[in-house]
This record gives structure tokens, sequence and C-alpha cells, in this order.
DNA sequence: AAATAACTTGAGTAATTTAATCAGGTATGT
DNA sequence: ACATACCTGATTAAATTACTCAAGTTATTT
């Protein structure tokens, strides 16, 4: 399990946006230098979170993308289902589709704990907003030193 | 994010040699064929397993694969880690390992999101064991049913 | 001790996914 | 009009995943 590249960059991108404070357009190509990101990749990210609701874009010269919401109301959880569809993919969801079969038929007893553990990383990720990660304090450390799975501060 | 093929798989071929109690070893080729798993990837996945010290192998006509502990102390967040080294990984360490660079260098709000989500996930995967998962009753509705972040009863 | 069943190992390949690139478009502001 | 910047889809390259194959070694059983 991971996080892929285009999930980082997409949360990278859109928590830079919010750094902006919605204050004017940032345009892709400024976007891509300040977060490092090749440039083509950075529009393609861009146009699935446009599609999400979650950037606006202005077209046009002097134009660029802000974001469509307050960075409060952008859940980490909603990048990674613009970006993907869903955050965490059922394995069980293969054998339904008829690719393959397991031969269980929902008496499954594993099955439960892979749609768990989908509903925990999925809870998680929304408790945390884009809001929480724009600060620039907090460090590794800190979050690992609370065992507990709450939101990050 | 998903469960890999070879996860799920050895997650079944683990809980399948639970199910005989290590009452007597069971060949792979019987393994493959309850499990209806390919042969050959089934011998590979045990080997994992037997290394990560999960499983016995008797060798010789008559042999085959046993558990090496007793399904209750053996985590499902043990047979990740034996299958893949870890469980989560961390988009972060890309970078660390220099193959990559991103530019934060420490004072990433983000990255403490992902370390955190990877704990919780790992917290979650060792919290249930092989013995949670041998019974046959368990349906998915009584889990999903459940929101709170406790290990599968 | 010979046969057989079973484990062991490592290399190789096909399919899928991910990551990135390219080559055109179209809309907008000055 | 022109430059800027978004929009789109196709293509390619790299990496990962999911197997497959072949040629061993080891240990029972008879």
């Amino acid at each position: 399990m991971k996080i892929t590249s285009s999930i980082e960059y997409a949360t990278r991108l859109v928590v830079a946006l919010g750094k902006f404070h919605s204050a004017e357009a940032v345009s892709s190509k400024k976007l891509a230098e300040i977060e490092n990101i090749p440039a083509d990749f950075v529009d393609q990210i861009l146009m699935h979170l446009r599609r999400a609701g979650l950037v606006k874009s202005q077209r046009g010269a002097g134009g660029g993308y802000v974001l469509a919401l307050s960075p409060s109301k952008i859940k980490l959880g909603d990048i990674l289902r613009g970006m993907n569809g869903r955050i965490f993919d059922d394995v069980c969801e293969k054998y339904q589709s008829g690719k393959r079969e397991c031969g269980r038929h929902g008496s499954c007893a594993i099955s439960p704990v892979w749609k768990k553990l989908g509903v925990l990383i999925e809870d998680y990720l929304d408790s945390v907003t884009v809001e929480d990660l724009m600060g620039e304090k907090t460090s590794c450390a800190q979050v690992l030193s609370s065992p507990t799975a709450e939101a990050v501060q």
C-alpha cells in the first residue's frame, strides 16, 4: 500500500493554492515551478481536481487556478477521491466484477477486514482538511508521538 | 491504495492452514486447490511466509506446511510485513532515498499525515489475528455497521 | 535403494498500473 | 490580433504485479 506520486502531487498543489488564500489565480506553470513537478503532469492533475470541483480555473492571460472552496472545507479524502475515484480498492471487488473467483460467496471472514480497513483509511483522510496542512511547523516527530488515531491538529 | 493479490492470497493461505489446526502438514498443491490459486504462485508465497517465520515446512512425501505459531499469535500485520517488508510505503521515503526532491526538508505539514496514516493502518492490521479470521460467519454488513476503529471480533 | 511426492530456487514473461510526455486544440484578457 | 494559459486525448516509458517455467534438492514410503 502506498501513496502514488499523482496523489501526493495533487495534495501539494491544493495546499499550495490554499496558501495563496484565493487572492489571485495561480498559473499551472507557476505551480509546477513552486512544487517542482513536471509542468504537463501538473496540468493533468489540475484537470482532475477541477472536474472534482475542488479548484476553479480562469482562462486567458493572467489566468490560473483558485481553490473552489475554502481550505477548511476541502478534506484530504476529497483530493484522493477526486484523483482516483476511490481511496482504497477492495480486493474482493475484483471477484465481484467477475474477473476472478475466490469461491466464498459472502461467507468470508477476511473480506470484512479489508472493508473495515478501507473505512478506517477513508475516515482518517476525511478528518484532515487542507487548512490543517497549510502550516509549516508540524513535524513528523510530533505526529508520531501521539499513538491515538485522531486527526492531525 | 489497495491490497495486492499476493497479500490476499497469503492471508487466505495462512487462514486455511489455521483451519487445519496444525493437525497435519498440508501440501502446497492441496492449498492451491482449496484456495483456487495458481500452484506455482502458492509455492512462491509460502516461501516468503516460511522465511518470515510464519509457517514451517515438512519435506518429502506426505509433507507440507503447518503454521509456525498458533493462529491467535499471528497478526494480519505479520503477514503483510512478511510478504512485502513493510505495510505502507511513505511517499517521502522516495525523496529521502534521493530519487526525487520535494524541497521541503523537514518542514513539511503533509508528510506527517502520511506517516500517521501508515501507523493507523499498521495498528489496525496488528489488532486482527488469524484466529479472528477463521470463523465463517462474519459478514461484511456486520463490520460496516460499526463505525469505530476497533478490531474485528 | 529406488521411486515418488514435495519443497527450493531463480530466472523469465505477460499484463497492468503509474508516471510522464507530446501535440495539438480552444478560450480569455490586453 | 496576439500572447497567455487552459483543455484534451493520445502516446510512451518505467515500474510493479502476477504469474509461469525449468531444473534442481530433500525426505518419505515401499
